[in-house]
DNA sequence: CGGAGTCTTGAGCCCGATCAACCGTGGTGG
DNA sequence: CCACCACGGTTGATCGGGCTCAAGACTCCG
């Protein structure tokens, strides 16, 4: 835990326009309760499946996930973690992490003090609203998941995937002149599509061949979004203000 | 939209000790915000996927799930609801519903004043805190279906659903004398675990010739829940207490 | 240069989907 | 009263999407 390197009013996040403005007090609430950064590489865990953790972060740069796993090691991820993201709320309500969250990428986050969350449900109920929001705005993503790995056929829920990691990271002004440095691996993409890693191979190249986006190298672009929409049957449109916790 | 049939102090859920209780303060507080109560039949629409729908519920009794469909009609249940839980949180975040809710059984719904969130986070912090809990455990539960659609065969799938359903009507006071009445198909069934109607039938079955548990006439009894465990592959202790809103 | 991690490709198989009946029950209208 | 039908559950037969097993290629790194 290193201690705070840069002032909240600085926060790279806070300049951009996706992120709803807080107030100058709110700001500086925030500061006070802010313990520090913590840097981890790719790969890290940042949060044990079935640990107490009572620690809250925010994400504020790399790639992460929350997945799950069965006895046996099957893995199921829930979901990614892009920056603005909250990180063990869900555990912070249960003392204790029902899923475990690894770095994609190195990932900086922003750790607060452990009553964080409930001084600021006291102080600043526009902002405990927020906290919700994102909660809210979680479960809405494991939703889509969840219909597309148990509706969608192998095709669909790429083509659901791709374009879903497009429109968010192209939000966060990820996607620099048309391309995306994706931190994952087709394994990664097998285990939160429900899929075997083989599969996962050959569907990805037969979108591709398709001409349904570009991806080599770790870099994703020249996505059809109209196209990897069709495909995905059914689209809903973006979700652009969001609070910045 | 009936006028307040009961007051809220004889609630019939707040009597239950696994929900946290509110001050008789905070009691009458909800009292004054409550509109009404709505009494829907089984297969009613609460909630339709992409509609405008601002307004907040109580589930007081019976049975109802959220879900989602693909443009062809391919649905997903996303999750069962139960007497206590939220109906529209989600969609009050984002003034519009991103997942359809639909009645199982006849079902009523406690309605309150479409600013009610709001003055519950203005007034009462630790309320708040308790909506922002629910919104959380609901996603928990969102998690574990996702792992299991994913990840699960369809007998574990089956096993994890009967033994999630016990578990959480058993809580509830809803298992009486053993015997759990289920308002739900085989369809439901199928449309939650991401499995065909023919499948899901005979996975059933199944599960039923090894004893795991016993079927029909639409109740569920003899609940072998050390047996389904074992085959679902990994269980959660389950969260006996939880606030009631 | 060896080894680990990732991606790719081939071959064969199986779990679960699909198609198609049939049964039982309960409601409904002639 | 009963013919009819809608709905839920059940069963058989066949098909195919995606899994598994296996091996090879490429890249990066120590």
């Amino acid at each position: 835990m290193l201690p705070p390197s840069a002032p909240c009013t600085k926060c790279r996040l806070r300049q951009m326009n996706v992120f709803a403005g807080n107030t100058p007090e709110q700001v500086s609430f925030i500061q006070a309760r802010k313990v520090g950064e913590v840097v981890l590489p790719p790969g890290a865990t940042i949060l044990e499946e079935g640990q107490k953790a009572d620690r809250l972060f925010t994400l504020l740069s790399g790639w992460a996930f929350r997945h799950k796993t069965l006895a046996d090691g099957r893995r199921q991820i829930l979901n990614i973690l892009l920056p603005g993201d909250l990180v063990g709320l869900q555990a912070k309500m249960f003392d204790q992490a029902h899923h475990g969250v690894e770095a994609l990428s190195e990932v900086v986050l922003c750790g607060f003090t452990r009553d964080h969350i409930w001084d600021v449900f006291r102080t600043f109920p526009d902002m405990a609203l927020d906290i919700t929001w994102l909660a809210a705005n979680e479960e809405r993503i494991t939703d889509e998941a969840l219909l597309s790995v148990g509706r969608r056929t192998a095709a669909e829920r790429m083509a659901w995937l791709v374009l879903h990691i497009w429109q968010r990271t192209e939000n966060l002004d990820l996607v620099r002149d048309g391309a995306l440095p994706l931190p994952i691996t087709q394994a990664h993409i097998a285990d939160m599509l429900g899929l075997s890693l083989v599969h996962t191979n050959r569907t990805l190249q037969a979108l591709r061949r398709r001409g349904l986006f570009e991806l080599s190298g770790g870099t994703l672009r020249a996505v059809d979004e109209d196209g990897l929409a069709r495909l995905a049957r059914s689209w809903e449109k973006r979700i652009p203000i969001r609070p910045l916790f």
